[in-house]
DNA sequence: TCAAATCTTTACTTTTTTTTCAAGATTGGT
DNA sequence: ACCAATCTTGAAAAAAAAGTAAAGATTTGA
């Protein structure tokens, strides 16, 4: 259960994007420098996101990559979801429609558990906008801990009964 | 973000003992054969799970594997730890303690989200146990829905300041 | 109009993960 | 003692993911 490459460098760039002042953009070579990664892997990338509407791209002299839309309206829930091709579980097609396939079918004990960890994931995400990233770090962690701490009052409550 | 393969099947062997009355056993092939995996696959996954001690492995005729412990006390988090080597952001060398390799040290946007992600994830799934799948499915949904309904009421509250 | 700078797209290569194979080691029964 | 059933282990093959390369398309400005 990790983030994926795809995942971490593609909400790299599209923070790259979110720290500039305005409506400002940058060229394909300057976010794969600032990331560290090589021109095409940016390309592909920004290429995804592009394609999704998070970020819109010029072309020709002056060309570059700005922000589709203002940082504090965009979810990192919506990035991720893009990034990440959206598939939840690997092998049994009980999730993702092709219920034949799956050797588990109805009674799959383990089901719960991969939707609720994608749910809460997903939740937590959406809770997190671009514009939290670039100046409120404070404010994510604070998001994070709160949950934390209420699951593990969660956990308390459950000991007690 | 999704759970691996390693992980996913790592599980649901576990839980194949897990359903078993008592302490009985399951060969290679029996486990493998539940779980439409070839036998050589389950036998590397049995062998993660024995190492990390959560099934007792006996050879020879009449030979299988049991849990090395009782359901009830094995939590998830546990055997996902195990199933993915524990390792957590895919790049950024800042979480793993080699610092020096990562272009962002410090000043790292998304690493709290990595991090937290982490956390509350394995917060999640330490409150879930091997018994709670096998038996109580309901229990397991009224967890992660809990966790969920906090999430969105924070939001919620977030948007109110 | 042309050249330089830039994004776009497809195909290819490399790396990592997953799965399989094969030989070894242990146990139980005869 | 021997054989059959079983787990163990390391190496190899296959598949998937990640990263690279190259040719194409668009725009700006001289």
């Amino acid at each position: 259960m990790k983030i994926s490459a795809q995942e971490e460098y593609g909400l790299r760039c599209l923070l790259q994007l979110a720290c500039l002042p305005g409506t400002a953009s940058l060229t394909l070579p300057q976010i794969a420098e600032r990331e560290g990664i090589s021109v095409a892997n940016a390309g592909k990338l920004m290429w995804l996101l592009n394609k999704a509407g998070f970020v819109q791209a010029t072309r020709g002299t002056k060309g570059g990559y700005s922000l589709a839309r203002p940082a504090e309206h965009i979810r990192l829930s919506e990035v991720i979801k893009v990034l990440d091709e959206d598939e939840i579980g690997n092998h049994c097609e009980s999730y993702t429609g092709v219920l034949e396939k799956c050797i588990h079918k109805g009674d799959c004990g383990i089901r719960p558990v991969i939707v609720g960890l994608h749910e809460i994931v997903q939740e937590a995400l959406s809770q997190i906008t671009l514009s939290q990233l670039v100046g409120d770090e404070a404010q994510v962690d604070a998001t994070f801990h709160q949950i934390k701490r209420f699951e593990r009052k969660l956990g308390q409550e459950s000991l007690r009964n």
